[in-house]
DNA sequence: CTTAATGCAAAATCTTTGCATGAAC
DNA sequence: GTTCATGCAAAGATTTTGCATTAAG
């Protein structure tokens, strides 16, 4: 029973600034912020409006082609999706980089406390955060 | 190596205004945003300003003395803490009713992945939200 | 042409902060 | 009396939305 909900898609018009939205986002190594990602898109001379990022961002999770993770501040960080599994991710507080983590550990965990405590619609969130190797070797960015 | 970084607890007054927060707090049965305690407080005739339950609650919280989760928003729910084990929750997203989940399994996952990964300062968040039989039976609140 | 996408600025949230007043110790 | 807490309103930050204009199909 995968939660598969992969939306039905509304109407998709290639333009501009989607393309540019998508090429930034494919370009990150890790999670990024809809703001640093409309920054980026600045920076590399398009024109595209903060508005439109957070709109296109917001339907590509719709449409399960992001994943979705919230900074410690609340903020949502996306990142582009590659495969279809449901995963979980360990990602570098400091550049955004993520390494998927094997969770059918979790999976089954999440599973039994569902049936466990008798809620219904269990969602589950799992957040790993650190610093990675090569930030932790050298403060850059 | 418990992550059990009990704040050095600043200087606290006891005033009537926090004795307020934290009795609204302890008399949730779950987890409780800082807008809804305000509002509560009011409904209970008490004056406390709304800056000052987010002052209170981040104390709490930094003291230990309540855990946080973050809601679907990205807002932040607060809970009065009963012991000090770390744990996790399965929060009713009606109602904000609360069980503690066994979690042995995900700490062990989490070491593991903390390890496996060579990441540093890992930290873990892991939220578990759905609808309580309570609120499922019915629509209350 | 018809419908949807864009951009801007305004609004909505949640949260934090500056500062003068008042209460705790 | 000092020092901290309070309250208000203003500021911040992130995200959403209304609406006229422009572009995609």
């Amino acid at each position: 029973m995968p939660r598969t909900r992969r939306a039905p898609l509304p109407p998709w018009r290639e333009t501009p600034q989607r393309a540019e939205v998508l090429r930034a986002l494919a370009a990150r190594p890790g999670f990024t912020s809809a703001q640093l990602l409309h920054a980026r898109t600045q920076a590399d001379g398009s024109e595209v409006g903060l508005s439109i990022v957070y709109r296109v961002l917001a339907l590509l999770a719709g449409a399960g082609q992001a994943d979705v993770v919230r900074g410690a501040n609340g903020e949502r960080l996306y990142r582009h999706r590659d495969d279809t599994t449901h995963q979980h991710f360990l990602v570098c507080r400091r550049c955004g980089f993520a390494l998927t983590s094997d969770s059918d550990a979790i999976e089954d965990w999440v599973a039994r406390a569902a049936v466990e405590s008798g809620f219904s619609d269990v969602h589950h969130t799992v957040e790993l955060s650190g610093v990675c190797t090569r930030c932790a070797a050298g403060p850059s960015e």
